[in-house]
DNA sequence: ACAATTTATGTGTTCGTGCACAATAATAGG
DNA sequence: CCTATTATTGTGCACGAACACATAAATTGT
C-alpha cells in the first residue's frame, strides 16, 4: 500500500497543499490542522517517493563539490572513483557534482577555493580540509551561511562540519602492532616512526599501538619512537641508527611517510627483509617495498569509501532532510600483503 | 543542457509517441524514422531521466528475489546489510524485494523455491546456488523464461546466469601464502588442509597457493596436503599425525571448515600459538580462534559485497537494461587479523 | 459594519516517461 | 473508386511532489 501526499490530504480531509506546507514546515498553518496532518503522516509512516520529488524539483538542481588534494596519489584515483560511482547514483535524483582538485596543500589556496564555491552557491561542500586557523575559520562561516560541508580522509577540529570520513587510526595501530606481533619472534624488540606527534591521526595509531604494549600477553618490546615528518632523510638517519643501537631489532612500525628512505637504510645495512616493517597506505613507494618484500604489510583506509560516502551523506542531508546518525564514519583497516593488492 | 524525448521528438519532427517507440524498440516504425531519430539520440548523447522513468512505471515494480543458505552464519548478518542497503537505494525507483531464506542445502528444496519463484513471476534471482543437476536445470528453465539470474558466493557452471559475484579463489590463495611466509620462519614446513579437491573454489585457494610456492624466492615448503571435507573429526586427526610426523612443522593453511578440531588437536599436543595458522572467513569459531592466538590470520570475502551488487546488477540490467560488463565479478580478499574485525 | 489586510486553505501546472488510445496515411480487396 | 484493413504517427493522461497562484476565512482598522 503506497502512501501518498494526496491519500494523506484526504484521510486529514485537508487539500494537498496544506499536507505540503505541514511537510516542509512552512507558515501558515493552524497549530490543530498540523498536528493533525503530522499524526497522520507518522502513523502511515509516510516516506516521500524521491523518483516523484527528483521529477518536481530538477529544476533547482543540489550542487555538492568535492575538493581533493592529488598529491597523496594512487588513493586519489580511488577516492575518484567512489565520487563518481556515488555521482552515478545520486545524478538521477538532480544532484550536480563538481571536483575540485588543489594541487598543493596551501592553507590559503584552500580558502580561496572555498570562497569561490561560496560565491558560486553550491549547497554541500565534501573536504580534506588542511589543518589551519584560516581554513577553520572559512568553513565555519559558509557553514553559517547554511551549506553543508563532511569532511574526510583528515578531519579538522572546532568546526559545525556534518561529520568526517576516514579511518579509525586508533584501531589501525592496534592492527599493526598485532601484524609485527605476527611476525617476528616473541621478544623481539621493535621501534616505530611517526610521522609527527602533533598529528592528530598519527598520535591515534601510536595510541592503539602502546594500548596493546600494554595488554598482558603482549610478546614485543618497543624500543624507541621517533619522529620523522614524513622526510625520507630522517627516516633513513633514524633507521641507521637504530641497527646500530639495536643489533637485535626485528621490526619497525611507520605511521607516515618516508618509506623510501627506510628502504634505503634497510637495505645499506643489509637487514632489509630481516627486520619486518608495517606501514600505512598503498602509495607508490609502499607498493615497490612490498614488491621487494622489504615492507610485510601496509594498511589501507579504503578510499573508494571515502570518495563516496560523504557524497552520499551531503546528498542525504540536502535532498532528503536525513541527518548522518553518527559524527564520525570509519572507513576499513585494510591489511594488505602485496599479494592481496 | 538537458536532453528529454519531447527535445528529440521536436529536433526529428516526429511525436513524443514515436521517439518512445524508437527508444523501447516497438514496431511500426518506418526505418528512415527510426534512423533520424536513433541519430539525434546518438548525437545528443540522451540519457533516459530514471526518476521519471519510475515515477512513470511505479505501478508494475521490478520484483527482485534474493536466495540464501542461513548456514554461514555471521557472513549472512552482513549480505543481509548489503541487500538492504541496495534495496533502500533502489526502492525509489519502483524495486520490489524478496529475502528467501533456505534452512538447509538440499538441492530438492532450492528447486523448489525457484520454482515458486516462477510462479510467482519474479523478475530477476540472486542465489548461492548449490552444485547439482537438479539445480543447473531448473536454473537454465527459468532463465529461458526470461527471468534474470546472478549468482554469487558460489558458482554453479554450465548456465547461463547473467554474471557471479564472490571470491577471487585463486588470489585468496596467494594471499594465504604470503600470509605464512611473513609469519614462519624462512625455510620452514608448512601443510594444507583442504575442504575437497573437488570443490572448484578450494581447489582454486590451492592453486594460488601452490602457485607462490613455485616462485623464486619461496623460503618455506610444503610437506602435506590433505582433505577433511569440512569436518572438524577429520581436522583434528590430521593435525595430530602432522604433529607426529613433522615435529619442524611451523604452519598450516586450511581453506575450509573444520577450524575446531584443528585448534583442538594443536592445544592438546601444546603447538598452539607455535604453528601459525591461516584460513578463511569470519565464522564464529574462526573468530574464536583469532581471539586466544590460534588462529593468526583469517581471509575474508566482503560479504556486503556479495549481498548488494547481485542486486545493483540484476536491477541495472532488468530496469536500465544495462548489461553487466564482466562475467565475474571479485569481491575482496580482506586480510583479518583479530584486532581488524 | 464594511473594506483592507493578513492568515489559512485549496487548485492547477510542471517535471520526463510510459502507455493507452486517437488520428492519420498507406495499402489491399472487391 | 471506394471501403476495409493495417501500418504509421500523434495526443492525453497518469505517476507523486513542489510550488505558484487562486480562493476562502479570520483579523484588523476606521
Amino acid at each position: 500500500m503506497k502512501i501518498t501526499i494526496k491519500k494523506i490530504a484526504e484521510l486529514a480531509n485537508v487539500s494537498r497543499g496544506t499536507v505540503d506546507r505541514v511537510l516542509h514546515d512552512r507558515p501558515n498553518v493552524t497549530p490543530e490542522t498540523k498536528e493533525k496532518v503530522l499524526r497522520i503522516i507518522q502513523e502511515l509512516e509516510y516516506t516521500p517517493n524521491l523518483a516523484a520529488k527528483a521529477l518536481s524539483s530538477n529544476t533547482k538542481c543540489i550542487t555538492i563539490s568535492v575538493v581533493l588534494a592529488p598529491d597523496f596519489n594512487p588513493f586519489v584515483a580511488e577516492i575518484k572513483k567512489g565520487v563518481a560511482d556515488a555521482y552515478e547514483e545520486l545524478r538521477h535524483f538532480g544532484l550536480t557534482l563538481e571536483v575540485e582538485v588543489i594541487s598543493t596543500l596551501n592553507a590559503e589556496e584552500q580558502v580561496k577555493l572555498l570562497s569561490r564555491l561560496e560565491k558560486k552557491g553550491v549547497d554541500g561542500i565534501a573536504i580534506v580540509p588542511i589543518d589551519s586557523e584560516l581554513v577553520r575559520d572559512c568553513i565555519n562561516r559558509l557553514i553559517r551561511k547554511g551549506i553543508k560541508i563532511v569532511t574526510f580522509n583528515s578531519d579538522i577540529f572546532n568546526t559545525e562540519r556534518l561529520c568526517f570520513v576516514g579511518q579509525d587510526n586508533e584501531k589501525a595501530g592496534r592492527v599493526a602492532f598485532s601484524l609485527l606481533e605476527n611476525i617476528v619472534p616473541a621478544g623481539s624488540q621493535i621501534a616505530v616512526i611517526i610521522s609527527s606527534l602533533k598529528l592528530k591521526c598519527h598520535q591515534s595509531r601510536l595510541t592503539g599501538f602502546m594500548a596493546m604494549l600494554g595488554k598482558s600477553g603482549a610478546c614485543i618490546q618497543t624500543v624507541s619512537i621517533d619522529e620523522n615528518q614524513d622526510k625520507d632523510e630522517l627516516s633513513y638517519d633514524i633507521v641507521k641508527s637504530y641497527c646500530k643501537l639495536y643489533p637485535q631489532l626485528k621490526g619497525i612500525y611507520i605511521t607516515g611517510g618516508g618509506v623510501s628512505g627506510l628502504g634505503r637504510a634497510l637495505s645499506e645495512v643489509g637487514k632489509a627483509r630481516k627486520i619486518k616493517v608495517v606501514s600505512h597506505d598503498l602509495v607508490d613507494p609502499v607498493i615497490s617495498l612490498m614488491k621487494e618484500g622489504i615492507i610485510n604489510f601496509s594498511i589501507g583506509q579504503n578510499p573508494y569509501v571515502q570518495g563516496s560516502l560523504p557524497v552520499k551523506i551531503l546528498f542525504n542531508y540536502i535532498f532528503k532532510n536525513e541527518k548522518p546518525d553518527r559524527e564520525i564514519y570509519n572507513t576499513g583497516v585494510d591489511i594488505k600483503t602485496y599479494e592481496a593488492l
